[in-house]
DNA sequence: GAATTAATTGAACGTTCGTTTTATTATTGT
DNA sequence: ACAATAATAAAACGAACGTTCAATTAATTC
């Protein structure tokens, strides 16, 4: 046999990229097999290099699409011209709910990054690094302007980033909180974390179990 | 060729933990062979065999291993009896000590756990809990005591350990900061976090950077 | 110093891997 | 209808994998 009626070359590539974030996020990259993703995607394995040339292709593809989608995603929520508080706002808000959206997808961005060539490694590596740089030049100028309290900025940043994006260690949709009580909580803590003086957030927070903002 | 000589069972072992964890934590476990890690330890492959029955049993070992030590840590660590303030110092002061000196196993033990048997993630998931279980714990008290304002337990504890666990990531031993540093850091950021009312940590703060506690 | 045990080598086994090649069939354009 | 092209299957490639086994030598015991 051969090509297979109502094949499409689009679909089928849609099909791959999407079984191929589902099999390395529960997998691994290394293992998982190409065989095993043909059969997710209901092809042989030999198809999908009509698609992909490599399977490390493959996994760039996917990870390079995702950290451009969360630049995309914040230059799209950046607020125009705002005090650090309402920008820290927006960072979380938007950093929690791209990733809890795309749960597999960030993990596959953050767990496979050895499997890449030096060269490719970099790549993304400058992508995540213009990221953070986002969050710094808050932290830097909430600080500079005395409505933040921070010793370091820098490390400021890595922990409110690894405390954002654990969030899909353990964040099961449907669950005993939703996505809107997850974030208002990420968000009290993330401004008593950073000492912020001015309660400009807690007007959004809708429900009561928030009681964060009254210790400032 | 066969026994080598000055060869010892003991020495053998434990350089094949030692040169497994740190293959496994650059490379990850699938990516890594048999005949690399005997080739790291000076060995032919095979020789691997005499001390682990499977690669796997292996990182089961080296899991479990580093999961009781960190029990074992803590428990070492531990105040007898002492205010909500002062124990969750200690937990977070033994937690950042434990990671950074062991990052490699850390890695490991964090990003390997899909390559565990059903049955023996259950086991190290099981130990995983019960030191979860003692952040959570300290924070209830804490809540209930009021001397802490958290939002929601649970959810509190995950997000330190995620924040305080990503020290691993991107801390480098000799480079801007040293432990001290990053440890009396992090108490505060921590401190402010869940809203501590009585400063019981900035006395044992020593060096000038951190300002966080006069927030409160 | 002979017998026993511990530690390791070297070769081999069957399997699976990523990938390539060739042939074949469905779809599209004229 | 027919040519061109797109999408796949089927088979095969060499390489690498985890693991086993028999042979061999060093260290230890008696």
């Amino acid at each position: 046999m051969a090509r297979t009626t109502g094949s499409d070359g689009e679909k089928t590539e849609a099909a791959v990229r999407e079984a191929a974030v589902g099999l390395i996020a529960r997998l691994g990259y290394e293992a998982m097999s190409m065989r095993q993703l043909g059969a997710q995607v209901g092809v042989q394995a030999a198809a999908l290099y009509r698609y992909f040339p490599t399977k490390e292709d493959l996994l760039f593809t996917l990870m390079r699409e995702h950290m451009e989608g969360l630049l995309e995603a914040w230059n799209t929520a950046r607020p125009a011209a705002a005090d650090p508080a309402a920008r820290l706002t927006a960072y979380v808000e938007n950093h929690i709910a791209f990733h809890i959206e795309r749960r597999h997808a960030t993990h596959v961005s953050n767990m496979e990054l050895r499997s890449l060539s030096h060269e490719r490694l970099t790549q993304i590596l400058k992508l995540r690094t213009a990221y953070e740089k986002e969050l710094r030049a808050i932290l830097r100028d909430g600080a500079e302007a005395g409505v933040f309290e921070i010793d370091d900025v820098g490390l400021t940043a890595m922990a409110l980033i690894q405390m954002m994006t654990g969030v899909i260690v353990w964040f099961r949709p449907g669950e005993r909180l939703s996505i809107a009580e997850v974030t208002t909580t990420y968000l009290s803590m993330t401004m008593r974390l950073v000492g912020a003086k001015i309660d400009t957030y807690s007007a959004a927070r809708p429900f009561g179990r928030a009681r964060a903002a009254m210790a400032l």
